[in-house]
DNA sequence: CAGCATCCCCACTGATACTG
DNA sequence: CAGTATCAGTGGGGATGCTG
């Protein structure tokens, strides 16, 4: 994700971090606590492996999440919010329960009960 | 803001809305009252009125915005946040909180003050 | 002042194949 | 299982000019 070279506002350095198509996807899985890179690619339907890996780098680059790399075979790497991470998460808390509002108005109150959103 | 075929979560839903490079800084601007395109146009440094306008359609499409457009010469509008805008402005908030811990960290310290932001 | 239409570029994304 | 490299498409965003 490209940052711009001029700042006005400091939202707009969250923003720039946080716009890609799956960071916030990220977020909230990793909010259900510590996990793999397979774990997470399972659980978001839809994300290649690219994607999920570069997404997680600018995260851990701005410092939202970071990583435990443990030693031997097979290879074995936990990733988890930090305390900034788990700050925005709250942002994200908010958007969840907004886009249950717009399916809502959209009538997908069936998609939202058959996933367990209500 | 092209949306995707299929949501596995409301969460996916809200971020495709919001995603827009501009759109967090046009509800923080119209957070602060009611605004008309120029008012917006001239707050918010370096957005073309084409943008501007594209992302306030898109806001409105979802509901987080709406105008009120009035009679008689010079054409009038006032651009405002919904409830629905309201609340993803809390969301906004916290990134606006976390963009200045950020530039914290970037010791961006001196345009923070120079801005009024500290 | 508010709003629409067009043209163009580049960054984001996706698919695929390869390495430790 | 974790991570890198390359290539191709596409749509988001910028510039500009026109209309009511």
């Amino acid at each position: 994700m490209k940052l711009r070279n001029e700042y006005t506002c400091p939202l707009e350095m969250t923003h720039d971090i946080i716009r890609g198509k799956w960071k916030p996807i990220i977020l909230w899985q990793l909010s259900k606590g510590r996990k793999s890179l397979s774990n997470l690619k399972s659980e978001i339907t839809g994300i290649s492996q690219k994607m999920l890996l570069q997404h997680l780098h600018e995260l851990a680059e701005h410092k939202f999440v970071d990583k435990i790399t443990f030693d031997g075979y097979p290879l074995k790497v936990e990733y988890f919010l930090t305390e900034r991470g788990k700050k925005i998460f709250e942002a994200i808390t908010i958007m969840q329960d907004v886009g249950i509002e717009i399916m809502l108005d959209d009538n997908r109150e069936d998609f939202l009960k058959e996933q367990g959103f209500l």
